[in-house]
RNA sequence: GGUGGCAUAGCUCAGCUGGAUAGAGCACCUGCCUUCUAAGCAGGCGGUCCUAGGUUCGAAUCCUAGUGCCAUCACCA
């Protein structure tokens, strides 16, 4: 039982005895720290129930408390504030009961699955920025979830059908001169990428061509040669063409292998992945089905729609007239065969921008109205875009911030900073590389995370990754600062020490009551999907525990007992920034 | 135009289900390294919480209307 909890009962006995009343709630908060105590009781809401001086009721039930509960040692009461002192016996008991708890916080797995699908990149265009959010912000959850119990499955869904795909196709072919990720020595995303573009300024002289020769511009669009080839090729590829087929696998095993580097640089994994090629055909079934149940109708042209307007939406459509699928067919095959290939999931999180808004809700609705249960645990992870100084990121206008060159920027600059301090001297260059990195990615990693998911994100790439305040690196140096204490505390750590008569520090005091919320916080931040709600958290951790370390001397303490305890307390904070910081997908460095 | 999101200090952001004098960081100004790592600590400066109404003992928070920015309203994905 939590001590609000006990308090509440506490209360409602004192309303029923000294006011023959009953009290439903019982409004907590935290004290305020220019207040003395450390619960508060918000004595407001009760006058509903008795009416009288709210002053008086605070003294009232402040008098019943500490004579009838251990634990609240004395009260004061400011304009209908109840502060409540607890006993400092009370924090003692709670910090060993939690002390050598290694994953304090975590619930033990349920059998209930939850699948997180985040990153699901294009395959023409090398990963930037936006997916760097979307990459951190999904895997993130995806560990949040599973610390608040669930079992959860990564996953992603690649977009490796359409036309696009044969744009940079036939730019290869035709410029390519069989150049290949090996023999040029790029990443095979980024040479795909490069001729993705070079499809694009070619079809635009194309079209410059046309114009100059008459053609009306929005013809000329629908006219250049290069573009005409491009559809072909999407029909061979359909009508399931050998060369086509082997060059778009070629093609997309370079994307792929492209990726996982980056994946692997970031530290996101996945449990398995979905292919739109793959799943498309089965979206179609279910439409199919769908037709014959009413749920869907067919139009004239044999196109067909659901009709949402009785939602408060529109139409939509799920079958164009050729009976090729469009982008909602796909996404209801993939939803469906996930849960078929994995019986366990009950609920779904997709990782996507916020543009697509409109694109889930309707898709969540059309698959409720398929009538599969599961629908009704689907949740959009929405997230605001992130833009640069000057607007908008532009793939073909090259206004984009590559995410491999902006992770090794950022252990670049960890690099020169470390490098100024020079702490790491001693360690040799494999060994250091890996703290920049690490302290690198913490600073880009905390730096999106720490932002509520749904809000906007702007960049400059020149400022706003910071090392000092309220950053990654500030809080893995709190980290690596501990690990130094616990490297010189020459004794065992482990032991239990009877702590009954021993007064804390204040600012002990307020560490311990910093532990005691970190469960709530991740089930907060899992029911709200929210990172961010970590990092803060971690960060008011960290700053308190900062004050203590300065104020008061960890290693220098009075008497032995009071030594182990600040220890064994420092010890706690650390190993809670890194659990926390593992939820973030963030390593802490032993030192930097 | 319809729908959805956002609006808090010069800048970047917190502010949980309404609660005490609205909090951090950066920037700017003061102090603190012969003592456990100064990527730190202690303090100062800085706010009509977009505007106007409403609900309430009490509103940055809830409701209504308006303003601004963004997204969306494709047989593109």
């Amino acid at each position: 039982m939590t001590i609000q909890e006990t308090l509440s009962q506490h209360i409602k006995v004192a309303f029923s005895k000294l006011y023959q009343a009953e009290l439903n709630t019982v409004e907590f908060q935290s004290t305020r720290k220019e207040f003395e105590g450390d619960i508060t009781v918000v004595t407001f809401p009760m006058l509903r129930v008795v009416k009288m001086n709210p002053a008086q009721l605070g003294e009232d039930l402040g008098k019943y408390l500490v004579e009838h509960v251990d634990e609240v040692k004395a009260y004061n009461v400011v304009k209908g504030f109840l502060n409540i002192v607890i006993d400092d016996v009370f924090y003692l008991n709670f910090f060993n009961s939690i002390k050598d708890d290694n994953s304090y916080g975590f619930k033990p797995q349920s059998e209930k699955a939850i699948m997180v699908e985040y990153s699901s990149p294009n395959t023409n265009k090398p990963l930037h920025l936006g997916h760097i959010r979307n990459n951190l912000l999904g895997y993130s959850v995806a560990e949040i979830l599973k610390a608040a119990g669930h079992k959860v499955y990564k996953t992603q869904i690649i977009n490796d059908r359409g036309i696009h795909i044969c744009k940079s196709m036939l730019a290869w072919e035709r410029y390519g001169n069989g150049e290949t990720p090996k023999s040029t020595g790029l990443k095979g995303d980024k040479l795909v990428g490069n001729y993705y573009v070079k499809f694009d300024q070619e079809y635009k002289k194309e079209i410059t061509d046309l114009v100059a020769q008459g053609t009306p511009e929005e013809d000329a669009k629908k006219q250049a040669p290069i573009l005409l080839e491009a559809q072909d090729m999407l029909r061979k590829w359909e009508a399931g063409d050998k060369d086509v087929v082997a060059l778009w696998k070629t093609m997309n095993g370079w994307v792929y292998e492209g990726f996982e580097t980056t994946y692997k640089n970031l530290g996101v994994d996945f449990d398995c992945y979905y292919y739109e090629s793959d799943t498309y055909l089965l979206g179609k079934e279910f439409i199919a089905e769908g037709l014959k149940s009413g749920v869907f109708f067919k139009k004239e042209d044999g196109s067909v729609w659901c009709d949402l307007t009785e939602d408060g939406l529109d139409e939509k459509i799920v079958l164009r007239a050729d009976g090729t699928a469009v982008y909602m067919t796909q996404d209801i095959g993939t939803a469906i065969q996930r849960i078929k290939d994995y019986p366990d999931v009950e609920g779904m999180v997709y990782t996507v921008g916020n543009e697509q808004d409109y694109h889930f809700k309707v898709l969540f609705l059309i698959l409720k109205k398929l009538g599969f249960d599961w629908a009704k645990n689907l949740y959009h992870l929405s997230y605001g875009m992130v833009d640069l100084p000057s607007g908008k990121m532009k793939s073909r206008e090259g206004t984009v911030v590559d995410a491999d060159d902006l992770i090794v920027e950022m252990s670049n600059t960890a690099k020169e900073l470390s490098q100024e301090l020079g702490k790491l001297d001693d360690y040799n260059d494999q060994e250091k590389q890996t703290i920049y990195n690490t302290i690198g990615l913490g600073a880009l990693k905390y730096f999106i995370l720490k932002v509520d998911p749904k809000k906007r994100i702007l960049f400059d790439p020149k400022e706003s990754v910071d090392f000092q305040g309220n950053t990654g690196p500030f809080i893995q140096y709190t980290y690596a600062r501990i690990q130094a204490i616990l490297r010189k505390a020459d004794f065992d750590t482990s032991i239990t020490q009877s702590l009954s008569d021993t007064s804390l520090h204040e600012k002990e005091k307020e560490l311990i009551k910093q532990l005691e919320l970190f469960p709530e916080v991740i089930q907060n931040a899992a029911q709200n999907h929210s990172p961010a709600l970590i990092a803060n958290y971690t960060y008011n951790l960290v700053k308190e525990f900062n004050s203590f370390y300065q104020n008061v001397s960890i290693l220098g303490a009075d008497n032995q007992n009071e030594k182990v305890f600040r220890v064994q307390l420092s010890q706690a904070v650390a190993n809670t920034i890194k659990n926390a910081f593992g939820l973030l997908g963030i390593d802490v460095p032993e030192r930097m």
